[in-house]
RNA sequence: GCGGGUGUAGUUCAAUGGUAGAACGUCAGCCUUCCAAGCUGAAUAUGCCGGUUCGAUCCCGGUCACCCGCUCCA
C-alpha cells in the first residue's frame, strides 16, 4: 500500500504538526512552522539525539565512553568565516541556465563575440545597441574557446540563419571578433545570443545570482561592509569554537563538539513538504582525531549512527546506508574517506531514498582554512602522542532534525481501515508528543475527578493528554491519529476496585491495572519499548 | 530555474456567470459503562490582485502557494 504524501500533510495540518508558514498570507515558499504535536514530536527527536550524543556519549573501541561536549553558537558570524569555509567564494557568482540543453555557465565564463570591420572604429560596448541592430544574431562562447571554433561556428550558424548571407557577409569579409563578457550586456539582447552549446539564438537565461546563503545586514546601517551571512550549516560554528572549546573543557583528543540549530540555505527549488526547506534544523557533531585513526572512527560513528535511527522507529527496510559517488562530493570531501549518507524511503522519493544523515571525513578542510584565515593557530599539540604536532582531522555525523522529524512522521503512518480514524501514527513510545491519554469514560465527575487527579499525577512525569468531553470512541481515535500510544480510562470499576483500562495504540488490546501503578507501568512500557534508545524522560 | 497540474470551511469533496452545499472534524448542550453511537444547536470557505461583465468562486491575465516530472541540492 503506498502512503500518499498529500494525507500525510493534511494530517499534520489538521492535528497540529505542521502548518505552512504564514498560512494566512498565502505562506511562504519553503518555510514551515512546527504546531503543538510538530514540536513535541521534534524536540523528543531533538533531546534524544543530544542524550545519546552529549549527555551519554556512546562506549567507544577501547571500553570507555568518547568524549563529546556540546556548543550552542550565534547563527551568525563574522562573514570572513564563511569565506573561509569556500561558502562565499565558491558559489556566489551570477549563472546563466541553457534552456536547450539545460546546461548552467557562470555569467563572467561566456563571452559574446560582436563582428565588426577592421576599419570600424566604433567602441564595442559603448555602442552595443547599434550592433545589436544591425546584426539579428551573434555568439556566445565559454571563455578560452579557440579562434578557428569561433570562426567556424558563425560561418555556420549565419549561412544556416540567412538565406542571403552571402550578401550580408559580403561587406563584413574582413571581419574582426571582439568578445564581450555576456554579463556586460543587457539582457533584452538575450534572445539574439546564441549559447555555447546550441545552434539557435535566446535559449539563455538571465544571469541569475547562484548564491545560496542568506544576506543580511548587522547594525542600523546597510552596506557591502556591514552585510552578514545566516550561517547554512552548523557545523562551522564549531570550528570557529574549536579553540575556545580546547582551552576551557579539558577535552582531548580524539573528541567532539555538537551542536543542534537552524541553518538556512536559499535553497532552488524547496520541494517535498519539509524536506528541503529553506530554513531547517541540524543536528551535527565534529569528531576530531588524529589523522590516521579516522577509517576507524568513521566506522565507529556510521554504526552508531544506524543504531541510533533504528532506535527511535525507523526500524524497516526503509532505512538504507549509501556511499557518496565522487562526482557528488562536497569541495571539503574531496579527500579522504568521502560521505557515507543514512537515507530513508519516503513516500515522495520511493522507490528512491532522501538523506537523513550524511557521515563525512572532513579531512582537516575546516581548521586549516580557519587558521590561514583568521591567523589563529589550530593544529594540536598532542601529549600522548610525543608532543606530535597536528591538524586534527574530523569525521562529521550530520543529521537533519526537519528530516528526521519527517520521516518518524512517514514511518508512523499507518493506515488501517479497521478502526474508527482509518489511520494511526504508530509512534516510538519515547517519540510520541503525547506519551498517554488519561479519559474518563463518562463526563460524569464519579468519572472526571479521578482521572483529573490521575492526570495531574501523571503531568509531573510524562507528556500526557486529559480528554473529558464526547464519546470514549471518539477520543480514542483523536489519540490514534496523534500517535499516543497508551489510553487510561476511568470507569465505574475504578471506584469500585482501583483499576484503570489501559488500552493500547497499535492493538488496540485493553487491560486492567491499579490506579496506583499508571506511572510506574508507563515507565515500563517506555523502557521496554525503547530499544536501543536509552529511557528518554 | 523549466514543463505540466491544482487552488471552495480545519480536512476531504460538491455546485454555479445571479442567495456557495455535504461529510468528517471542531465547539456548546443533552445523552452515554469502552472504539468517531444518538439527539439539538453553533462557528468556519471560493488563495491574493487586476480585467471582461449589470453581476465573476466560475471566463481572461498576473501573482502566490501546493503537487508531479526534470534541474538543483556547496
Amino acid at each position: 500500500m503506498t502512503i500518499d504524501m498529500k494525507d500525510i500533510v493534511a494530517l499534520c495540518k489538521r492535528r497540529g504538526f505542521i502548518f505552512p508558514a504564514s498560512d494566512i498570507y498565502g505562506g511562504l515558499n519553503g518555510f514551515w512552522d512546527y504546531g503543538p504535536l510538530g514540536v513535541e514530536l521534534k524536540n523528543n527527536l531533538r533531546d534524544l539525539w543530544w542524550k545519546a550524543m552529549v549527555v551519554t556519549p556512546p562506549i567507544g573501541p577501547d571500553g570507555t565512553p568518547v568524549q563529546i561536549v556540546g556548543l550552542d553558537s550565534a547563527i551568525i558570524q563574522n562573514p570572513k568565516a564563511w569565506v573561509a569555509s569556500g561558502h562565499v567564494g565558491g558559489f556566489s557568482d551570477p549563472m546563466v541556465d541553457c534552456k536547450e540543453t539545460k546546461k548552467r555557465y557562470r555569467a563572467d565564463h561566456i563571452y559574446v563575440y560582436i563582428l565588426k570591420r577592421p576599419d570600424d572604429k566604433r567602441d564595442v560596448l559603448e555602442n552595443i545597441e547599434e550592433f545589436f541592430s544591425e546584426m539579428p544574431v551573434y555568439l556566445g562562447f565559454v571563455e578560452g574557446t579557440e579562434p578557428e571554433v569561433i570562426a567556424k561556428k558563425y560561418d555556420k550558424i549565419y549561412q544556416k540563419t540567412f538565406e542571403n548571407f552571402e550578401k550580408i557577409d559580403k561587406p563584413r569579409q574582413e571581419k574582426e571578433y571582439h568578445p564581450v563578457e555576456l554579463s556586460k550586456i543587457s539582457s533584452k539582447f538575450l534572445s539574439q545570443i546564441v549559447g555555447p552549446d546550441t545552434k539557435s539564438p535566446g535559449t539563455l537565461t538571465e544571469p541569475k545570482e547562484f548564491n545560496l546563503m542568506f544576506d543580511t545586514y548587522v547594525g542600523a546601517t546597510q552596506s557591502e561592509d556591514s552585510k552578514a551571512y545566516l550561517r547554512p550549516e552548523t557545523a562551522q560554528g564549531i570550528f570557529l569554537n574549536y579553540k575556545n572549546v580546547l582551552d576551557s573543557s579539558r577535552v582531548k583528543m580524539p573528541f567532539g563538539i555538537a551542536q543542534i540549530g537552524k541553518a538556512f540555505r536559499n535553497e532552488v527549488n524547496p520541494r517535498n513538504f519539509i524536506f528541503r526547506s529553506r530554513e531547517f534544523e541540524q543536528m551535527e557533531m565534529e569528531w576530531f582525531c588524529h589523522p590516521e585513526e579516522v577509517e576507524k572512527w568513521r566506522d565507529f560513528w556510521f554504526d552508531e549512527r544506524v543504531k541510533f535511527w533504528r532506535a527511535v522507529g525507523l526500524a524497516s527496510d526503509n532505512l538504507q546506508m549509501r556511499k557518496h559517488g565522487d562526482d557528488e562530493l562536497s569541495h571539503y570531501a574531496k579527500e579522504g574517506l568521502g560521505t557515507s549518507d543514512i537515507e530513508y524511503k519516503f513516500p515522495f522519493t520511493d522507490p528512491d531514498f532522501g538523506e537523513l544523515e550524511g557521515i563525512a571525513h572532513r579531512c582537516d578542510f575546516d581548521l586549516t582554512a580557519h587558521q590561514e584565515h583568521s591567523g589563529q593557530k589550530l593544529e594540536y599539540l598532542d601529549p600522548a602522542r610525543d608532543n606530535e604536532r597536528y591538524m586534527p582531522h574530523v569525521i562529521e555525523p550530520a543529521a537533519g532534525l526537519t528530516r528526521g522529524t519527517l520521516a518518524l512522521i512517514c514511518e508512523a503512518y499507518t493506515v488501517d481501515e479497521a478502526r474508527p480514524s482509518g489511520v494511526y501514527l504508530n509512534f516510538h513510545p519515547a517519540l510520541a508528543p503525547k506519551k498517554a491519554a488519561i479519559l474518563p469514560l463518562t463526563a460524569k465527575e464519579e468519572h472526571a475527578a479521578p482521572a483529573t487527579k490521575l492526570y495531574l499525577e501523571l503531568r509531573e512525569e510524562f507528556a500526557v493528554d486529559l480528554d473529558i468531553k464526547q464519546n470514549i470512541g471518539k477520543r480514542y481515535a483523536r489519540q490514534d491519529e496523534i500517535g499516543t500510544p497508551y489510553c487510561f480510562t476511568i470507569d465505574n470499576d475504578t471506584l469500585e476496585d482501583g483499576t484503570v483500562t489501559v488500552r493500547d495504540r497499535n492493538t488496540m488490546a485493553q487491560e486492567r491495572i491499579s490506579m496506583d501503578k499508571v506511572a510506574e507501568y508507563l515507565r515500563e512500557k517506555m523502557k521496554a519499548n525503547a530499544g536501543g534508545l536509552k529511557a528518554a524522560a
